[in-house]
DNA sequence: ATACTATAGTTGCAAGTACCACCTATTTTA
DNA sequence: TAAAATAGGTGGTACTTGCAACTATAGTAT
């Protein structure tokens, strides 16, 4: 029967997930803890890298955080000299949040060696998972984005 | 080249990454967030479900968190009878932590609740990526965890 | 023009996460 | 039996996180 075959998939990703999540975590502590900064810490930079300079209010809706854990995060990361901000023109209410130069430099060296991590452990897997493994995360990821949550 | 896929794939593996263990977090949070404990409470509670009754130590190692960690989260959980301590009879330091029925039953409700959701996840994708997520995911896993950290 | 509403961001509060270094009690080993 | 190792807990510090309440600015409807 299908419904018993999702059933036992649906376990079986949930297990997976819980524990990958759980792992890269745990790996993601232990790379970036050699340096100044926390793993939300350096989630707020990435953005920035990625994106360019943004609010604090959009920042929040990438990192998937609330408005005032987000405001938090980027005044400790001011304090580090690692982002600046600077009043919207546009808006008295608003302002942008971009990198600062020590930052950009940080979260380039950070994400270089993590890159270099994830190739050491492709290195050990078949061709075939090595090319299909982004597409099924950012499915994956997509997929889990659009749900909404269950107690809104 | 080779070397050159190699470091396009790990790229797009760091991004899907990134991105994936972002918003499973920030889903798994707004889930548990409904009942009594967080998500590392939960965690917590799982292993217990998994591998049945055992020591701060081994619960840490499972946890991927440092032992003064596991013990105050453990702490909090026998403060919300959700897990008991008993003494370990063969060895007077040690102690086993273990499930109460409370803690069983609320790890079940949560579980259940998430595997369906996973479920929902998967019945939007097509049956090859059913068949091979978790899988995958699992190989990620492994892939990482035998990696030790930089810091050391 | 002016009051009402909405929005951007911050702060107070409470609970949780996380690690290091150090402490006590017990066990193992030399 | 003394020394070293191990299990677990504590103190201390810093960060994470969300909710509710607050300030200030912007937009809207009289």
């Amino acid at each position: 029967m299908s419904k018993d075959r999702l059933r036992k998939q649906g376990t079986a990703l949930y297990h997976a997930l819980s524990h990958l999540v759980r792992v890269y975590q745990s790996r993601d502590r232990e790379h970036i803890c050699c340096y100044d900064i926390s793993i939300t810490q350096c989630n707020l930079l990435e953005v920035l890298l990625d994106h360019g300079a943004m609010r604090p209010l959009n920042l929040a809706q990438h990192l998937m955080l609330d408005k005032s854990t987000t405001s938090r995060v980027a005044e400790t990361l001011v304090k580090k000299n690692y982002v600046a901000r600077t009043p919207d023109p546009t808006d008295g209410r608003a302002q942008l949040i971009d990198l600062t130069e020590n930052g950009r430099e940080l979260v380039l060296k950070i994400r270089d060696e993590l890159i270099e991590e994830e190739m050491a452990i492709l290195r050990d897997l078949p061709k075939s998972v090595q090319d299909e493994a982004p597409g099924l995360l950012i499915r994956l990821a997509k997929a889990a984005q659009k749900r909404t949550s269950c107690c809104g």
